[in-house]
Formats: structure tokens, C-alpha cells, sequence
DNA sequence: ACATTAAGTGATT
DNA sequence: AATCACTTAATGT
């Protein structure tokens, strides 16, 4: 297919060697998801490695009682950590992976994982990025959630929200951002006034404008 | 104009 | 910091 092919050149040229490139074009399937859709539950075991092309996988740990605690955020050009350290050996999945945006990604099928981590260098080292990078931000959550305090935690997590979007403007409930955080409504909508008595936000209905003073 | 949903607030634990 | 009960404001029909 010729989308696909200059999809994956184009993407990807600078990172893999074109053999790869080759070989992913012919045992990968593209896919599209649309927003909101779950790519992968808690439980579900994992048979294919995303690959994200475009778009944004929001990945999350869910609690007894079905709360849900946002881990990180996927973006174009990464592939989520957590599904290497699970296909190797099928285990299922520790964490859920919903489409935060419409997701265009390569479903990787996970049978050629080991012959490629041996076959293609490029290959190897970006999952060794992936996994160490993801690594270190979870270490960087544990912090959060063990030492900073709860409006700190809610200054990054729109920081965060922003970067991930590539905008300024977060368009969020309070109620959603609390879901996001475990957190609730209210203690929310407090913090954000807070924030917004501060200059660091402005607020509207089911919008949040950040300003500059919120990053540094 | 009315109903519905989001956001703001004080009190209580 | 969470929850409850309630008010106020914005938005959709």
C-alpha cells in the first residue's frame, strides 16, 4: 500500500535501517483507533506491539473498585514499554491502554520480537530507549505520588497533558482530571481556583487555558 | 424557558 | 484530602 509505505519510511527512516522497515511492512498490520477506544485491558494478554504513527495512548493502572490512575502518556514515534516486558513471555497485561485522540499505530506481532531484537541493531536499542525511558518516568510517578503534594502533582499532570496534546489549552472537566488523578471534583476544582488566583490558569467550562508562569 | 451537566462552596469527617 | 449537601453558572433542546 502506498500510504503505508511512505508512512513508514518517512516516520521511521531516521530510527530503523531499511531492512527492518521492509520486514515491518510485510509482517505488521496498520491500524486506526478512534477515540476513546480501549487498545488493551488489565488481564488481556498482549499479542501485538503498538507502534504509534500518530495520535495519543493514554496507559493507566485500575484499582478494586475500577478507579483509574493515569501512568503515562504514548505519543507518535514511541511504542508503550510495558507491552515488551509482557509479550516476551505472554504474560497479560498489567495496565490498560485507552486512545486518547484518533490513534493511527503498526500492530507489531509479537512472534518476531526476538528474531529482530538479535537481527537488527536499531531495532534493539529502541526498545532498550523505550524501556529505559519509561522506566525512569515511573520512577519519577512513584516520587510523585509518595512525596509531592497533591496541587504540585496537579501542576505537572497539566504540564504534562500539554506537552502530550502540543497545546495550551487542556480541554478537561474537573471531573475527568480527578478520575485521571484518583482524586475528587471538588478537591480539584479547589486547586485549579487556587491555580488560577495564582495567574498560572485560566478557567472555563470543560477548559483550561494554561499560561506561561505555570512552566517554570 | 426548561432540563441537564459542570463548577463553586461550606460543613463534616 | 475526601465526601456530602447544596448553590450557581453554562450549555443544550
Amino acid at each position: 500500500m502506498v500510504t503505508y509505505n511512505n508512512n513508514l519510511a518517512d516516520k521511521f527512516s531516521s530510527v530503523f535501517e531499511p531492512e527492518l522497515l521492509k520486514e515491518m511492512e510485510a509482517k505488521s498490520k496498520i491500524l486506526f483507533v478512534k477515540e476513546g477506544e480501549l487498545i488493551i485491558d488489565i488481564g488481556r494478554t498482549v499479542t501485538t506491539i503498538p507502534l504509534l504513527l500518530s495520535g495519543v495512548l493514554k496507559v493507566s493502572r485500575v484499582d478494586e473498585n475500577g478507579k483509574e490512575l493515569l501512568l503515562y502518556y504514548v505519543s507518535a514515534h514511541q511504542s508503550c514499554a510495558m507491552t515488551f516486558t509482557c509479550c516476551m513471555q505472554q504474560y497479560p497485561s498489567e495496565v490498560r491502554a485507552i486512545a486518547e485522540s484518533d490513534v493511527e499505530l503498526i500492530a507489531i506481532p509479537i512472534g518476531v520480537m526476538d528474531e529482530w531484537l538479535m537481527k537488527y541493531p536499531t531495532w534493539k536499542s529502541f526498545v532498550m530507549r523505550t524501556v529505559r525511558n519509561r522506566f525512569n518516568e515511573l520512577l519519577n510517578t512513584i516520587d510523585q505520588l509518595a512525596f509531592q503534594k497533591l496541587d504540585e502533582r496537579l501542576v505537572n499532570y497539566l504540564v504534562d497533558k500539554s506537552k502530550a496534546t502540543g497545546s495550551t489549552i487542556i480541554n478537561l472537566s474537573h471531573e475527568e482530571i480527578a478520575l485521571d488523578m484518583a482524586s475528587s471534583r471538588e478537591v480539584i476544582s479547589r486547586l485549579l481556583k487556587k491555580l488560577e488566583n495564582e495567574g498560572m490558569v485560566l478557567l472555563y467550562r470543560n477548559q483550561i487555558k494554561l499560561l506561561k508562569t505555570i512552566f517554570s
